[in-house]
RNA sequence: GGCCCCGUCGUCUAGCGGUCAGGAUCCAUGGUUUUCAUCCAUGUCACAGGAGUUCAAUUCUCCUCGGGGUCACCA
């Protein structure tokens, strides 16, 4: 069985580099009936914060990725990682190391000095002498001093790393006791029977050192993909200032998890020519093989572009349900179908669309001076009272194409094309030139609404 | 700096020795539309550079250049 995980470092939100692995790995899960599970890496006590936890499981509720299982806290198993530690030391696998912290920064300034590699210098690999006075000892590991490591990874193909160039006895517990992050993500991933690490590229570095704490304790080293990076327009690593960090901020924007995951699926990803994914179709397309080499550059175009084919295809009933989320009560309008056909292919976004409802709704209160300019003419007037007459002597219509019978009378009795009466009906309903359709307008807004909107521009412009 | 990864239109990408280098987005133009938007059609735009290998390189190898990542008692 295939088992995935998403192992964020609660220090800050959820931002779109992260949703993204979690992504492909959620969705590389669900393609093998497998298992998503999340573990949260809050081994420093000082950086981290419940409510970073708590703002990325809110992101990852919103999206509907669920993960499997109980979520894993690391902070948690301290006394398993202790058992791991006691271990490598009774096996001789691991040592006590002495060096003060002053003593290893000398040591790495002369290193740096003579333009050397930095590493520890493995004084206390082989000590057996009596300890000195007053030192808490870290915990080393005895890593390989030669000899090639190689990575097999499925985004990058097999990476070999020279054991002299990368490694040395890197500490697995601090002075405290604590455990560090590259023996217990090894430790971790093993107990939580993880096979499949899906995770960023920059994570490729740290593989070998993993890979030695796997051979030491005699675990089954899992398949890897490392996944390039998501850069900003400036090719550099995505901060805060590249637009919203948090994807909890997406949703403020009013992007919907459709688009959104739509999006990041086929940031790095590609399935031949396609680019419009459903969750479903991602479960079933998705596979790591897939996935590009090369880095990709963050850019909202693409996500524009997406956002507005779901809300141009979801169904009103589903439009004025999420709606609720952006100040909009949709739900009782009794003419939410033709206002929200009318208006839904019209914005890039839900918030978008909230407005433009919210700006059909509301009476005008000022008109756009060039609109005005290009649509009023010496006739406009009478064209709009006689088209205010018609209303005014009709019954309360429901549909669009009983007002534009009207307009067609209006024009036909009148003569004039259908831009005399159209335009200054425009600017007197909505107050500028652009909009939806003016016979699906008067319909939203039933006979009293139209009529009062006629008569303000009547006497605005008269 | 050492080590590692990467390099096809502005952007997301297809390509896996022989293609008019394809799609999408963006942009531009035209059509539809009473306006705007949608929609449809058309168009502009790319293999970083240099050596090899080969009958043939975007594709394989090497070098250069460029970009990124990583080198902790952070994760």
């Amino acid at each position: 069985m295939v088992v995935t995980r998403f192992a964020p470092s609660p220090t800050g939100y959820l931002h779109i580099g992260g949703l993204r692995t979690a992504l492909f790995s959620y969705l590389w899960a669900k393609k093998n009936n497998g298992m998503f599970l999340l573990r949260i890496e809050d081994t420093d006590k000082a950086r981290n914060s419940q409510a970073a936890t708590d703002a990325i499981l809110q992101a990852f509720k919103w999206l509907g990725l669920e993960h499997d299982g109980e979520i894993i806290y690391q902070s948690q198993r301290d006394e398993i990682y202790a058992s791991y530690i006691q271990q490598l030391l009774d096996e001789g696998k691991a040592y006590k190391c002495y060096m003060s912290k002053e003593e290893l920064s000398e040591l790495r300034e002369t290193q740096m000095a003579n333009n050397e590699r930095t590493k520890y210098n493995g004084k206390y690999r082989d000590f057996e002498g009596t300890p000195p006075d007053g030192l808490e000892a870290v915990i080393r590991i005895k890593a390989p001093l030669s000899g090639e490591i190689i990575v097999k990874d499925g985004v990058k193909g097999n990476v070999s790393f020279q054991a002299e160039d990368i490694l040395d006895d890197f500490v697995i517990a601090r002075a405290d006791g604590s455990p560090t992050y590259n023996f217990v993500v090894a430790i971790d991933d093993h107990l939580m029977g993880i096979n499949q690490v899906i995770r960023g590229d920059d994570h490729l570095s740290n593989t070998p050192k993993q890979i030695i704490v796997y051979e030491a304790l005699g675990f089954d080293i899992p398949s890897f993909y490392h996944v390039p990076m998501i850069h900003n327009s400036e090719g550099k690593k995505l901060s805060k200032r590249d637009g919203a960090t948090d994807v909890m901020q997406y949703k403020e924007m009013g992007y919907t998890p459709e688009a959104l995951l739509n999006f990041l699926v086929r940031l790095g990803w590609s399935y031949g020519d396609q680019e419009i994914f459903s969750i479903d179709e991602m479960k079933e397309l998705f596979n790591p093989k897939d996935i590009n080499k090369s880095a990709s550059i963050y850019n909202t175009e693409k996500l524009d572009w997406l956002s507005s084919h779901y809300i141009k295809n979801f169904s009103n009933t589903k439009l004025a349900e999420l709606l609720t989320d952006y100040d909009l009560i949709l739900t009782s309008h009794d003419k939410k179908e033709i206002l929200l056909d009318a208006l839904k292919e019209r914005a890039k976004t839900l918030k978008e669309l909230a407005e433009l409802i919210k700006e059909v709704l509301a009476t005008p209160t000022s008109y756009d001076e060039s609109a005005v300019k290009k649509a009023f003419k010496a006739d406009s007037i009478d064209v709009l009272n006689a088209f205010k007459e018609k209303v005014s002597a009709s019954s309360e219509f429901h549909l669009p194409s009983d007002y534009h019978h009207l307009m067609e009378e209006v024009a036909n009795e009148m003569e004039i094309g259908f831009g005399k009466i159209g335009n200054p009906l425009r600017v007197a309903l909505l107050g500028k030139m652009s909009g939806p359709g003016l016979d699906s307008v008067m319909a939203i807004l039933g006979k009293s609404e139209t009529l009062l909107r006629i008569t303000n521009a009547i006497t605005a412009h008269s």
